[in-house]
RNA sequence: CGGGGAGUGGCGCAGUCUGGUAGCGCGCGCGGUUUGGGACCGCGAGGUCGCAGGUUCGAAUCCUGUCUCCCCGACCA
């Protein structure tokens, strides 16, 4: 992609109204827009860090069996009736609306109702099972207050998965299976250090339920964190009984800013019951089909990965989600600068690399700014210095200095 | 929902207290000089001052109402 071509363009300054270090940049640097409170545009730059996250969940839930389908956005009250969750005092951040008979409809907060509901017909007995299902799907909440950029809006991506199971030992495993894809999920987006599992609330149904916390100063929840054991406790379910239960001890617990990018939930029949999700299990019997769920939020995890990575610069994007793993700047517009730049950028593209290329008629400081600005990890610069040493200059995103390189050694630092 | 702050060209801001018909920087267009960390000169385009009502000869400015955004708190299936 040229940057000529690109419809967006980097801002010299940040928006005056947020306060949020990701809203700030995102925006600044053209990958999001701001179309109201809690809401936001994902710009071509922004979108393909999106899909790139979700790609890597696609990838960590194919990988362990699951089955993505897409649930709908608009729900039918009848069904969410049935479990007790259409009331505004079940659930309080419902959006509804209206058909134009007057008949109500709901959009979608969660989808475990809606899920049981389309999965149902083809359950019926225990060779049915066991079943992970998963979506990636827009969420709506009416919150009553966004904030924290995209961490916390009223419209946002969730992948959620829902395991279907015979027996509690079954889900069990699944449970597991699922928790271990989890931390493959975040290792491979660049957050696996800093990403706790933690206890949490349960509901009803289980004494716990499992979040994915990723520390930083801009998250929303207090936990507290045994490093060395590698787990932690959320502050809404510390106390002495869970201490103990857990085998921790309160002198070795840190507390420390967490923002939640994911929470697997043992439901067992919550829903699977009201809803008539059943199987014939092997001696003829009916049986209520056990539930889990487990969420993770690809929007959220742009505005976590931002807030953790950026520096004064600017973002700063791993490999594997960055839009564009090199950023080629050209410099000067010679022909012999034009033709060896472009070459460059057909040359590292053949290698399945994609390139934003810079091919603007700008000048150096500009160019420089606005590779870091974005974020792209490596930089690739042609200008008559290297077109004259038959070399290219080459930096990090994240280092101070540039080395020049030969397109053989440029190769082995880009595959 | 309670408390606090803020809405003025695309972006960032001044002007509001003390009413007189809107200004600066960036960005944008044209011309020229420039070209290794956001260059410079000249010319130019662009604004219902959030919205509605009121006071006044006259309102960005005063009054009333309303909408929106941000922050703190509460809430977070």
């Amino acid at each position: 992609m040229r940057v000529s071509q690109l419809f967006t363009k980097t801002s010299k300054t940040a928006p005056a109204d947020e306060i949020a270090k990701n809203a700030r940049l995102l925006i600044q640097a053209g990958y999001i827009h701001k179309e109201m409170a809690g809401v936001y545009t994902f710009l071509p730059l922004g979108l393909r860090v999106l899909e790139n996250i979700c790609t890597v969940i696609r990838e960590e839930m194919n990988a362990i069996g699951g089955q993505e389908l897409k649930l709908t956005t608009l729900q039918d009250p009848e069904l969410w009736k049935a479990t007790g969750r259409w009331d505004d005092e079940a659930v309080d951040v419902w959006f509804k609306t209206k058909l134009k008979n007057d008949t109500e409809l709901g959009l979608g907060p969660t989808h475990e109702e809606p899920l049981v509901r389309a999965i149902q017909p083809f359950i019926s007995s225990y060779k049915d099972l066991p079943v992970l299902a998963y979506q990636i799907q827009t969420k709506f909440r009416n919150e009553t207050r966004a904030k924290s950029g995209v961490m916390r809006g009223r419209e946002f991506l969730m992948k959620d998965m829902y395991s279907l199971a015979r027996t509690e030992e079954e889900h069990d495993e699944l449970y597991e299976k699922i928790k271990q894809a989890y931390y493959r999920v975040f290792e491979r987006l660049g957050i696996g250090e800093q990403t706790f599992l933690t206890f949490a609330s349960g509901g009803m149904f289980s004494q716990y339920s499992h979040e994915f916390q990723t520390i930083t100063e801009a998250g929303e929840d207090t936990i507290y964190l045994d490093r060395a054991k590698k787990i932690a406790v959320n502050e809404e379910v510390l106390n002495d009984e869970v201490l103990a239960d857990l085998g921790l001890n309160r002198d070795s617990l840190e507390a420390v800013q967490a923002a939640e990018v994911g929470n697997i939930f043992t439901l067992k029949e919550k829903f699977s019951k009201p809803l008539g999700l059943t199987f014939t299990d092997e001696t003829g019997h009916e049986q209520t089909v056990l539930m889990g769920c487990y969420g993770i939020g690809p929007s959220r995890l742009v505005g976590v990965i931002t807030e953790l990575m950026a520096d004064d610069k600017g973002l700063v994007w791993p490999d594997n989600i960055a839009p564009f793993k090199v950023y080629l700047a050209r410099l000067g517009d010679d022909e012999t600068v034009m033709k060896a730049a472009d070459e460059t950028y057909e040359n590292i593209t053949a290698l399945g690399v994609e390139v934003l290329y810079d091919d603007r008629d700008a000048r150096p400081g500009e160019k420089f700014a606005d590779a870091d600005l974005l974020g792209i990890p490596h930089r690739v610069v042609v200008s008559a210095k290297t077109v004259e040493q038959g070399k290219l200059e080459y930096k990090r995103r994240t280092e101070a200095e540039s080395s020049l390189v030969d397109f053989e050694a440029l190769k082995s630092l880009l595959t």
